[in-house]
DNA sequence: TCTGGGGTCCTAGGACCC
DNA sequence: TCTGGGGTCCTAGGACCC
């Protein structure tokens, strides 16, 4: 072997090359998309019920807001600090993390969105050489077209892009780039980054591998994996081996088919009473019903949860979940309603004392779902699914042109008024997806 | 009373991810 | 007052069977 090129003669994973590229601090990217004015300035969006912060820009994170932090203990600060404060406005953001992808498919025909703003490209076919230059140019374009920037890391396996993004996104003399198909990034890079910061490896991992001697993304590369198969499963062992350039984790071009679903919500205050949370599950059971026939999928079974917080200290816990079995597969709201109120019907108490129990959160879950085309047929209790699926098309059609909740079941309450529902006091408009809520250009 | 060696299926819980 | 929501995968252990 010559010393002069053994990058060529042993390429790291064989020559593949996967591409990780996310939106920075997406969701606050999404807002500054249509608001010049939130360029430069701390910017924060929070998840659902306002509930804490789950996107900041690289401002909110130098005034130290961290990941998680409840809004209501940052909010003093917030105000001080002239943070501009969204509620999450997932409309918003799933458009936009189409367009993206539009654009990531212009790039390479193989792509894999692994989340609203990740996605993997094969750039296999892309020339060693030739790999950063594009990734630049990527980056740039979808800039100029959605405004969303980015960050791009490619590496042979999917866990290597995944760190390679990691090190794009913290390494401000990268630019924005991170290559580890390159043997020299590769050496040089591995030794210098925390094991803690590798894909799959979580907190109670991270203490296990600390105890095996590892500091960095290379110890823990190093390992034997028989070891580390038995502390962390096959799981650890994967992670060694896409370290070491071994693909185990493939593309998934094609989505696969979702394997449960389910609608669960905290309240915007404590609930005390019945007719409520029959009101929230049944809202819930809408919303999955919803969910399952965009998707063609039916269940034949529903878990109805409801329970009080663990915050509130002193007072009396509850913690109800029950499963409600129906006798063939179905996404029709109504049955779902239906299914959803037996459930608290079945596990519905007045507290014993005088102090009621004051839930704070209520869902649905399914799991094991099924293409209901395909989805065996009850000899008894069968359902009229030649009326269902009309009905429900039409008032999905309905709710999607004019917006969702035009059109409810007159079940449950559920055209009476919601005092519980989740909290959005400071979302932004519906930019792209909302004709009455499109931005205004003054010229 | 004690003695065996497989299997499968299901569930709960842990861990991790975004 | 106020602490998100929605997924996936893996394993151990129990129940049950032959």
């Amino acid at each position: 072997m010559s010393d002069s090129a053994p990058s060529q003669l042993d390429p790291i994973g064989g020559g593949r090359a996967i591409a990780l590229i996310d939106g920075n601090s997406f969701y606050c990217s999404c807002e500054r998309v249509f608001d010049p004015k939130l360029a430069r300035v701390p910017v924060i969006v929070l998840s659902n019920n306002d509930g804490c912060a789950i996107a900041r820009t690289a401002e909110a994170k130098a005034l130290g807001i961290k990941m998680g932090d409840p809004f209501f203990k940052i909010r003093e600060q917030c105000r001080r600090d002239g943070v501009r404060v969204f509620s999450s406005n997932y409309t918003l953001y799933g458009d936009m993390s189409s367009r993206t992808n539009a654009v990531y498919r212009d790039f390479s025909p193989r792509v894999e969105i692994y989340s609203i703003d990740e996605s993997f490209l094969d750039l296999s076919d892309v020339h060693p050489d030739l790999r950063i230059e594009l990734a630049r140019d990527l980056r740039a374009t979808v800039l100029a077209w959605t405004g969303i920037p980015t960050c791009v890391g490619i590496g042979p396996t999917k866990t290597l892009a995944k760190l390679a993004n990691h090190i794009a996104k913290t390494q401000p003399a990268l630019d924005g780039v991170c290559d580890l198909t390159d043997p020299v990034a590769y050496d040089h890079w591995l030794c210098r980054i925390s094991a803690s910061e590798v894909w799959g490896i979580g907190r109670a991992s991270a203490t296990k591998i600390e105890a095996m001697g590892v500091d960095t993304v290379a110890d823990l590369r190093d390992l034997d994996p028989r070891p580390v198969r038995k502390a962390m499963t096959v799981v650890g062992e994967r992670i060694i081996h896409e370290l070491r350039g071994v693909s185990c984790l493939p593309l998934e071009l094609v989505p696969a088919q979702r394997k449960g679903c389910a609608v669960t919500r905290s309240f915007s205050r404590r609930v005390e009473d019945r007719a409520t949370v029959e009101q929230a599950v049944a809202a819930h059971a809408t919303r999955l019903g919803e969910k399952l026939r965009r998707e063609g999928l039916g269940t034949d079974h529903m878990t109805v949860f409801y329970h009080t917080s663990t915050h509130d200290r002193g007072d009396p816990m509850r913690s109800v979940s029950t499963t409600v079995t129906l006798p063939e597969a179905t996404n029709d709201s109504l049955v779902l309603i239906q299914a959803a109120q037996l459930g608290v019907a079945r596990t519905w108490r007045e507290a014993p004392g005088d102090r009621p129990w004051r839930y704070s959160k209520a869902g649905v879950i399914t799991t094991d779902l099924m293409p209901l085309a395909a989805s065996p047929r009850a000899l008894i209790g069968q359902m009229d699914r030649e009326r269902s699926g009309p009905l429900m098309a039409a008032m999905d059609a309905c709710n999607s042109r004019f917006g969702r909740g035009t059109v409810v079941p007159a079940r449950a309450g559920l055209t009476e008024k919601r005092t519980w529902s989740t909290k959005f006091e400071m979302r932004s408009p519906r930019y792209t997806t909302q004709v009455a809520e499109l931005p205004t250009a003054h010229a």
